[in-house]
DNA sequence: TAGGCAACCGACCGATTGGTCGATTTATAA
DNA sequence: TTATAAATCGACCAATCGGTCGGTTGCCTA
């Protein structure tokens, strides 16, 4: 019957793609389902045959978002052997000529500020930190082990260090002029660094 | 010619006030004229004399409550002496009961989505951030001069500190089972250390 | 060839919403 | 008392948008 047996998954996946640039220039309130449908090449009926409503198709785009974000995250940090390297293996989401960062920060802003009010949305947010942390707990348990790092609680240094990592990003994504790559960079060296290196002052 | 020469003023407090706390409830994008409207006690003519749009109106009520929220950080920092617990003095931000706080976080995450695609709301931000910026740079220049504090750049160090404050309190605020007050407040400590205490490990 | 079904189209509907505008009230000034 | 203008009201308009639905196309199977 279907002319092709992957032609949902494809046409699926273009939709999610098209989605997901268009939230990203307009902002999520802004977006009409028109829109999506001449981004994704397809009428208004066509595409609600792959998504039943705004609201699907939104949740669909966030989440497959998230976990490439996040699978490109792992892949990048498995580069690297010394737990340190590695915990400071994010270089790339500091990268404006990266297509995933330019698309991913105004997509994030939009996801915070619906996870505020709707429970899907923090959910989604909750599922995404629980990631981040274990990628980087896993990452302090190793130095841990090895010596390098001494009476740390893993799992909380982890939720700080991606906590840090975000509030950095964010002013480094909305007031570029003033808070640079290199301060960014820099800034996150050394707040790590307290995290992982307290009580020695 | 008008009945009480205030009046204006009270009118746009009580507007303000009233479509602060409707934006916070219920998201930028939520948010009607006429929720506003009856939040207000105004009929939709009655507000519309006050602010002719929409736009005019949610600009002004993003800026009146950043001017709040940093003249209530900037009296509390006020009470302290040491230049140390002037930089810790943000507590009051991590207290959920605290009206401002409940009001203000939704609030924020809003202005931020906001700021990815509109000037206006970016330079908002923009403006915001240097007000802390200041803050913050004047107790970091105080301690360098008590030598408390060496081999800082003051500017730079406030940037980040204040960025990691919000990067934990975003954490703080959209998943507080996982990120508790006490976890908030220690991550934010060991951070800050960190900056104000580089290259010792 | 006929039947059936997935894929796709786009006109249309109902609901919502921001902003307008003429009417009404109220208080000051002449 | 009257004229004037601020303050306020709410019905109304035009535009937008999400979702529906009847219809068309084309492949697959019997």
């Amino acid at each position: 019957m279907p002319p092709i047996p992957e032609l949902e998954a494809i046409r699926k996946a273009q939709i999610l793609e098209a989605a997901l640039k268009t939230i990203s220039a307009s902002g999520y309130a802004n977006v009409t389902m028109d829109d999506i449908c001449r981004a994704a090449g397809l009428s208004k009926g066509g595409l609600a045959h792959y998504y039943r409503s705004k609201n699907e198709l939104f949740i669909s785009v966030f989440k497959e978002f998230f976990e490439r974000i996040f699978q490109r995250s792992k892949q990048t940090m498995e580069l690297y052997e010394n737990p340190i390297d590695k915990l400071l293996s994010f270089d790339w989401l500091y990268d404006r000529n990266d297509p995933d960062v330019n698309v991913g920060y105004p997509v994030l802003f939009d996801c915070m500020s619906l996870a505020v009010r709707e429970k899907e949305y923090r959910s989604l947010f909750h599922d995404w930190f629980e990631n981040w942390v274990s990628l980087l707990k896993d990452a302090i348990d190793d130095g841990l082990e090895k010596d390098i790092f001494r009476n740390l609680d893993s799992e909380s240094t982890a939720r700080a260090i991606s906590s840090v990592y975000q509030g950095i990003a964010t002013r480094w994504y909305l007031d570029y002029d003033s808070h640079p790559t290199e301060w960014a960079v820099e800034s996150f060296k050394k707040a790590i660094n307290g995290l992982l290196f307290p009580n020695n002052r």
